[in-house]
DNA sequence: CATGAATGAGGCTTCATTCAT
DNA sequence: GATGAATGAAGCCTCATTCAT
């Protein structure tokens, strides 16, 4: 019976997810899981072994597909010589989520919830992890130019943007809109912004 | 009489505060905060009436500030005359949370708390409130010149431009540095933001 | 599917009845319950949402049935016309409880639980019902010819009356015996009451 | 400082009819009868032990009082040769409880909460004892004359009656009244009342 | 494979009572 | 004598998970 159990794999994970986005892992219920994709309380553990495993089964396979987007990058960043202009640095930020972005096509959903609702869960680092990469990055463009100035700023910014990335995840479900929303973040946030700290 | 009682009380706030922080209102177990206040459950009761006061009674007079100075600065907005610069706004934005930083001094826990861990209380609407008032005054400066642009990248800029204060508010202590950042971050984002978007 | 869960709602009904019976809605702990029903007690709420529910399911169907005998008594006392007689009361209040107790025959306990211990439940207020439809029709009878006299003794004596319907059911399960007791209380309390008042 | 114990004892008594009255023993919460009594919680275990020492104290006289009036009546019973008239049970059991109204003069409350609000405490007994004690009046004058009848019909009139004495002290404060209701009461219950069995 | 009943720990809260001051 | 803080058990309820059928 494995188009039947496909099914209702499918159907956890749909419910699963909706409960996920709506009230983050921690919060989560097997319970409501379970009767959203109208099966029985214990059967759900026939698919999952338990909430983590379900937790993770979902998010894993977006995970990865993040991190290999970002050590792609970070592999970019080794690579790139000499003093950087604002604009590689703004580019390969905006390439990154756009890249994201266009990977995870499709699971969005999944993304946000890695951002923004993984508390609890092996996964509640992701975040951070982003916006480490970002900061990094401005750094390295950033901060021969900083002198006395406050490098902390470069965190609180690259944390700034990444909560922007949430919101138009969030908000927004058209790809080609959130492609465009976050060119204009990039800009808006990074343009010429050796200029301004 | 009250020959504990103040000691007690400390604890008890200290202790609530750290869950908060740690794991949001709704998260949070009175049981590991009478734990980690050194007291046994149900004398936390004494004190407070239930977890919800107790949360309202930490965070009450700190979103009453907030309240007062976003009051403030929109009779400011609804005075000001003419089309506006880039600076007034920016400026407005600046100066609205050094005020608030002002006020809610030597609380900024309770006020990162307000922003990012109301979930489920009566406050889990805060954050979106000063997201709001800043969407406001980037709108009231953008809109007239964004022609065919999509407005909604206003939204995400002041979500972003809130979650640089929560990470400011998070990751720093001092107050003098904490003003700093928030000039900087206001820099990066705002300063002659027109154009950029 | 469902291989227990009748006994086991069997029980839990077995159960609560006897600790509704002994300590009245208020008092009656869940825990106990659930020990008396050989079940744990959160299993409880698998087959009732909460106690008040659980009460409710067993009160409802009785207080419906009372509540619909009642409804036509007042109509037949409606239509009643011109003067009436001592009997024509008593026969009136006669009936009325040998219908109630033909109607709810075989649950008794519950009738016995809704007049006298549903103290602080939704049918708190059943009793009183009862009494004041007793101390309306001795009214309509006797209120002509009581002049001077203090009318409270009416509702006395249908609280009276309503007490010793408590009784039976409390005390003898047998329903002919029930009925026939029934028979001798409103005979020793009503009839031709209009020569004692 | 005796003057002072003494006022304190006094307001603890007062709150705690209150109290017990609207409560019943079992309901009543030693929080609010020290809270009512304007005093400090652990403050009342100076004065008595323990809610149970509490209560006690204050039925205790009273059911003294009750007892010693039932006593005195069973001895009138047992003098009492012949057999009686339905007169002399009436009137037996009409003084019964004008006697007992009139000793305990001012202690209504106590009266009523013995009958009606002591469950769970020593005293829970008592209406059951006053009950009896009608029943055995009964039955010496009717039972003779009940020949096939079912004799259970005697516990229910005598319950029934008690039930209306204690709607009387609820209801009505005014001990003239009290009186007159009683007489009533006993008129319509047991005037000739061996025409009606 | 599926079912849904059972479990046990944990959630918040109230209470009578005791105890240190 | 008085205070009111502390205690521990019990109240109702929910949840992730397991297990017998």
């Amino acid at each position: 019976m494995q188009y039947l159990k496909h099914d209702v794999k499918e159907n956890i994970i749909k419910a699963a997810l909706a409960e996920f986005i709506e009230k983050g892992y921690q919060d989560s219920s097997m319970r409501i899981i379970a009767r959203n994709a109208n099966i029985v309380m214990g059967n759900i553990y026939r698919y999952f072994d338990n909430k983590e495993a379900l937790f993770n089964a979902l998010m894993g396979p977006v995970y990865d597909q993040i991190a290999g987007t970002c050590e792609k990058v970070q592999h970019e960043i080794e690579e790139l010589q000499g003093p950087w202009e604002d604009e590689q640095a703004m580019t390969l930020i905006k390439q990154t989520y756009e890249q994201i972005l266009k990977n995870v096509s499709g699971r969005g959903m999944e993304l946000l919830i890695l951002l923004d609702k993984s508390g609890g869960s092996r996964y509640e680092g992701t975040k951070k992890e982003l916006i480490e990469q970002i900061r990094n990055i401005l750094e390295i463009r950033l901060l021969p130019e900083m002198h006395e100035k406050d490098v902390f700023i470069l965190y609180v910014v690259a944390s700034a943007f990444v909560e922007g990335i949430c919101v138009i995840l969030r908000e927004c479900g058209d790809h080609d809109r959130r492609e465009a929303l976050i060119g204009s973040l990039s800009t808006i946030m990074l343009c010429q912004i050796s200029k301004r700290v």
